[in-house]
DNA sequence: GCCGGCCGTTGATCCAGGTCAAGGAGCTCT
DNA sequence: AGAGCTCCTTGACCTGGATCAACGGCCGGC
């Protein structure tokens, strides 16, 4: 349930990877490893942050609780912090965390790790660079959701999962199907149905196993203005 | 249009207000004071930052181009630094910036700052905080157009601009009311016939002059979860 | 094996907001 | 002062997605 750890382990996490071996080394120093089960909750929205997260391997998702429903706002996987910037600024989580898979979690102190963020310039910035990125994500979720429509957004989203730039491809969905329509912003009917829609672009459903016919003629329906996905 | 600059001025950024006086004279050294006319524009979006820009006075409204027609990302004032997370990261400007009244701003080269940043762990921690914020503010962004409709969110729009907690409160729009329609993520005639609906609630506008009769009960329509605006 | 939940799909309607169109108020430029 | 802007408003209509409702499939508990 929890262990230490090692500096090669942390290399997994985007946000540590390009530190040198001293930095890591401290870190290691602070850091636990956690292992959940599907549907373990990290922690719920409103919390006070105590622990920065990293996962090692599995799926998480944040969801926030508004106006009654739980709209999804993003699902992370290995290798991405969790929260990072609500922690660094020590306000209440905005959303809740949950296991999607089983997985490896790293757990860091909040006010420790913050105490080493303010003594080492490397991991400061690998904090910056990080919540950058972040930010940049959120944008493009702002963007869409302003501009385009649910179909776009679904075309995007399944692009977005898939690492292949052309030709065939496939993917799991990170959630359940309803978990997936909040993260878009439309309900659990219309994402069944935009989903069939896409058949005619070549994108065939199967439970939650999607497979892509072809990704240029899917990205061809997002063309218009897709900004720098940072 | 362009003058050297001292450190006092550069306590009036949030990014720069906390940090020792030392740290303030490094980029006092680099930085570049600019005067600006209501419509000039600072960068275009797709532009490589070349500088960190910061809104001593005045307001600047950022603006993407999306599928032809222009959105606004935010409104930004003094104090603020803008698209600091692009700079960090040095990928293309996501959005536009424009000035909507005169004012002065302090502009820093890019590649200075950063080297700055990396050798000055209150600085690094400073852009990692700030940029905290941001994303605190764009995710306030996506959970409203998610799950509020458009007068909530033009409710919640007009409390943010302004200070007061109750009572009577009076604010100019930050923009056109085309522009401030886009910052919703509505169309300029929902956004006319929205603030007609607001009078009901004891918004009184008058040109880009809005009157809020009482705060708590504009406050009420939009109580919902309000979570932490960072 | 049967029962009771949830998840997903599909169909039928509804409605918030978008679209199209017209007109007025304010602006600058000549 | 008038011509030609652009911004804003208002009205009439349209539509994408929400809502309401019913049903099949799957899974876990008894």
């Amino acid at each position: 349930m929890m262990a230490d750890i090692q500096t090669h382990l942390l290399k997994r996490i985007r946000l540590f990877e390009p530190l040198p071996e001293h930095s890591l080394a401290e870190i290691a120093a602070i850091a636990q490893r956690r292992r959940f089960e599907p549907g373990d909750v990290l922690f719920l929205e409103g919390d006070d942050p105590e622990f920065v997260h990293a996962v090692l391997e599995g799926g998480v998702v944040l969801l926030s609780d508004i106006g009654g429903q739980e709209s999804v706002i993003e699902f992370v996987g290995s290798g991405d912090s969790i929260l990072l910037p609500a922690t660094l600024l020590g306000i209440a989580y905005p959303a809740s965390a949950r296991m999607t898979t089983a997985g490896d979690v790293v757990a860091l102190p909040a006010r420790a790790f913050i105490k080493l963020a303010m003594q080492d310039e490397a991991l400061s910035m690998q904090c910056a660079k990080s919540m950058a990125r972040q930010w940049g994500v959120l944008l493009n979720q702002v963007k869409q959701i302003k501009t385009q429509g649910a179909a776009e957004r679904l075309a995007h989203f399944l692009l977005s999962q898939v690492s292949a730039t052309m030709g065939p491809a496939s993917l799991t969905l990170p959630g359940m199907k309803k978990q997936v329509a909040t993260r878009l912003g439309i309900k659990p009917e219309t994402f069944s149905r935009t989903l069939r829609k896409l058949r005619a672009f070549g994108v065939e459903a199967n439970g939650d196993l999607i497979r892509i016919r072809s990704v240029e003629r899917l990205a061809a329906l997002v063309k218009p203005r897709d900004a720098a996905s940072a």
